[in-house]
DNA sequence: CAGAACCTTAAGATTTTATTAATGAGACAA
DNA sequence: TTGTCTCATTAATAAAATCTTAAGGTTCTG
């Protein structure tokens, strides 16, 4: 599972470096040239690790450790200019889990990450190579062994079909999943065409079986010429 | 599978002994003294990857990576004296994949060919095109799998072709886009006329949904008789 | 100022999605 | 075999969202 690495330096050739090195990895890079934004990012999209600068304009690299911190558990890796070794002791203390001085070598920083991530990974014990066979967030497990769902404690029968397509839209969830690609994955590589609706019309008889509605969905959104999707 | 490798060094003995070692691995060696006849040799050679000094009597090494980045998308290793700390950031900003500092030992060296090998067999091979999902700078983010925009913390929902122009523009932000590419980029490579006015039209609605004006754009700025900008 | 380029607005054309119902295919038991 | 049941698909229609067009207004430039 490709990891969501979070870059933030004010000074745009260095992260555009650092991101050309992490996208080579196939990992996929929200970089910022501001605190501000990256902030705003944590909030919005799943980061398993950050490389934060310690001199930015708008917001210390700290602070956004600090702000880190106080809600998420993904490791900080702190950049910092050589000259700042005085900083060096405070970045750890406030929670960042390595620190690399500029300049750096690029296959070094990516050494880091890699290492943090593994570090990561083994505490939590997520098995990234075992495929899920449970998916379960906000009021819905989704059981693949038993081929069973629950919808807030209540379990809901689903056809193989309907149960499928849930599979899909819940482990991309946060993504959009066009008509295509869930007829793709859910019917193997058979030819699709537009007139074909038969998509459409298991997804109404999902949001059915979950109480869900079209005008306000809960679960299932319609997102308007691209396709159906579920919040994280 | 035997690499074409590019050699260039104005100190013999280096050039020469990296070339043996090398040949050794079985890469075929295009070596050079001076920095004119390698660009020579690019234009006329099939090169897999280049082994660049950063002082040439000549051309500086630096200008060869940049000149070879212009046409050509392999892998870079610069050779840099161990005092020229400073240009190691500035040599990798400039498109390097990888630096080596002298003196060095010739099986790094032959360690790092391979991998930047490697890393580019796979990445052009592996996957298609890694292109950007995710565009973030000053307080605007556009999220291509979520298919969300975020202005300034807040969310506002854009119909596909808003979003694709809002899109190309931002890719190309700091640049003009005419309408013209617009409609090439957003619409296909259909017909484009003048009297067509589709795009200004998702232009002003793209505006009202920023909160934005046509007489003091914040965001999406007429150029007049050129096209659409966004500022960096 | 005149013409060109651009902006605004709103109607209706088009595309996409939702709903509903009917048909068909396959499993399984009597 | 036949009838019944469940599920998948198709089709027809409705509803919604989006796109395009066109007309008239405004701003810019030489």
């Amino acid at each position: 599972m490709a990891a969501n690495i979070l870059i933030v330096d004010d000074e745009q050739a260095i992260a555009d470096l650092v991101e050309v090195y992490l996208l080579n990895e196939n990992y996929k890079v929200f970089k910022f040239y501001n605190g501000r934004d990256a902030l705003n990012c944590i909030n919005n999209e799943r980061i398993d690790l950050a490389v934060l600068d310690v001199m930015l304009p708008d917001i210390n690299g700290f602070s956004i450790c600090r702000r880190i911190r106080e809600k998420h558990n993904f490791p900080v890796i702190m950049l910092t200019a050589k000259e700042e070794e005085i900083d060096k002791i405070t970045g750890l203390t406030l929670g960042a889990d390595d620190y690399i001085t500029k300049p750096f070598r690029p296959l070094e920083l990516v050494a880091r990450v890699k290492a943090q991530l593994r570090r990561f990974t083994k505490y939590n014990s997520m098995e990234p190579a075992k495929e899920e066979r449970l998916i379960a967030f906000s009021g819905l497990v989704l059981d693949m062994d038993k081929h069973e769902c629950m919808l807030n404690e209540k379990k809901i029968s689903l056809t193989p079909t309907e149960f499928s397509i849930l599979w899909v839209l819940c482990s991309n969830r946060g993504r959009v999943v066009s008509s295509e690609e869930l007829f793709q994955k859910v019917w193997g590589d058979k030819y699709f065409s537009n007139s074909n609706n038969t998509v459409m019309v298991h997804i109404r008889h999902l949001r059915e079986k979950m109480h869900d509605s079209a005008e306000h969905p809960k679960y299932i959104k319609t997102v308007w010429g691209v396709g159906y999707k579920i919040e994280r």
